[in-house]
DNA sequence: CGCTAGCTTGATCTCACTCAATAGCAGTGG
DNA sequence: CCACTGCTATTGAGTGAGATCAAGCTAGCG
């Protein structure tokens, strides 16, 4: 089943500052509604790199907010093998969409040693019933998910192996930046090559080909897991980069591509 | 703005007896929801083949179930091409999305000449208000498409050429079996072989050698917008086709593969 | 009848994969 | 301390799936 390490407490996680992350990416979420979406978490876990979360299939009770490192999604086919469908941040609701599921049809892995929110659908339930306006929030939330599935998707089969490490580089910084991970040009990335290369459908060989481009183009450059982007403006045009379907407030999506 | 050809009242739309399909595919939805959801509907539309009926970025405050035809989800890249990122077929609510999102990041246009049923949001909002279970059961629907993306992904970044087309013929089979447009080996797909290269990620050069090679392994033959799946299992089989992220019931889940 | 859209087939090309060798680095254990 | 293992990254050479280019075919239609 579920394999679990509870380690910390609702008090570390305060103290560690996390509420400053805690979903902040849902902008303009207001201070009344978060308040109780953080009145309705039921505690923390962590999960160590690699662990699986949440099992594809499994009937699930409860959903995880993402406070710090990098989850997944992945799909286990009749092969056997993981096929990247997602990737996840602090500050991203891993796996909400399982509350109106309630199973997935993919696995939820740990990419990193991650810290979740635990959220039972139980709770959510009565926050859904109480305040219909925080209930529309958390399904605009759901929806966020689907939209960057659909750029996923226009990454995939229109962009070039350069273009898409280039998008997908793009598209992490923005989100990172509405969390305060990136400060507009520079943040920790942990993930392998290997890893940017099934988000991006690509071989690691040519990844590190792709990056060895991108280096040379002076556009970013990606060393032991941390990206630093050089020239924002140029590498958001090569990668036809637009960050309208992240739904990002004016002044965050300017910042996203300049 | 936006396109419109009023041609069909609501009654029209009885009298063709389009509640069989509409909303069959929310599978479990009770006799009473449906019918709430029903009364809900404030108009009929029609689109002619090509016509875009929502346009991305634009606020919207309606959202459409698509009664008879076939309609696409596509966004328009800098490049100014079209990028599919979804097909959705008759009891599908094309936009539902719309109703959390507000404006959208991508177009969703005709594919063939379309009926659709509007609802408008603020009729929503008070089925929604009133029906907590109807409410759930939306939110659900919109989970659906973003499983069909996350599925879609998985067919791009995984799968071969010959893979990518079976699998898809699959998913459309599934889905139109579930609202009884086909017989589980055979249905109508209004669709070009360049529409389904724009599916697939293929040219329709090669598109067009994909299928003779599906036809010359006795598994499916394609002609004149007519499907005829001759060994379903078969098929299947090669695509890794499983139709779990379809969120089916039993029964159709089960046909949906033999 | 000619025109257009869609489909088919062949020849050639190319982007990214595969295979293979090497190097750096962290951890582990003797 | 070094030796060893495993993981990650890099670079080169050869290969292949699918793209591109081009020509011809078919069917519907004004």
């Amino acid at each position: 089943m579920r394999q679990r390490a509870f380690c910390l407490t609702l008090h570390d996680l305060d103290a560690m500052q996390t509420s400053a992350v805690l979903l902040n990416r849902t902008t303009e979420l207001a201070d009344a509604e978060r308040r109780r979406l953080e009145a309705a978490i039921s505690g923390v876990q962590t999960f160590r790199a690699g662990q699986i979360a949440v099992r594809q299939g499994v009937p699930i009770n409860i959903s995880l907010l993402l406070v710090d490192g990098f989850m997944t999604r992945h799909v286990d086919a009749p092969d056997g093998k993981r096929h990247l469908v997602g990737v996840h941040v602090p500050g991203d609701f891993v796996d909400l969409h399982a509350f109106p599921l309630k199973r997935l049809d993919h696995d939820v892995g740990a990419l990193t040693d991650v810290t979740v929110c635990v959220f039972t659908h139980d709770d959510l339930e009565k926050v859904v019933c109480d305040d219909i306006d925080l209930a529309r929030r958390l399904w605009f939330i759901t929806m966020l998910d689907a939209a960057q599935h659909r750029q996923w998707i226009y990454r995939l089969s229109s962009l070039s192996a350069l273009q898409r490490v280039a998008h997908f580089l793009c598209e992490v910084n923005a989100r990172l930046l509405a969390v305060g991970l990136s400060d507009g040009n520079s943040f920790a990335l942990p993930m392998t090559q290997s890893d940017i290369g099934e988000v991006c459908s690509l071989t690691n060989v040519h990844v590190s080909r792709v990056l060895r481009n991108l280096r040379e183009m002076g556009l970013c450059q990606f060393r032991s897991s941390h990206v630093e982007i050089l020239n924002l403006a140029g590498l958001a045009e090569i990668a036809l980069f637009e960050p309208g379907y992240l739904y990002l407030n004016p002044r965050l999506a300017a910042r996203a591509v300049a």
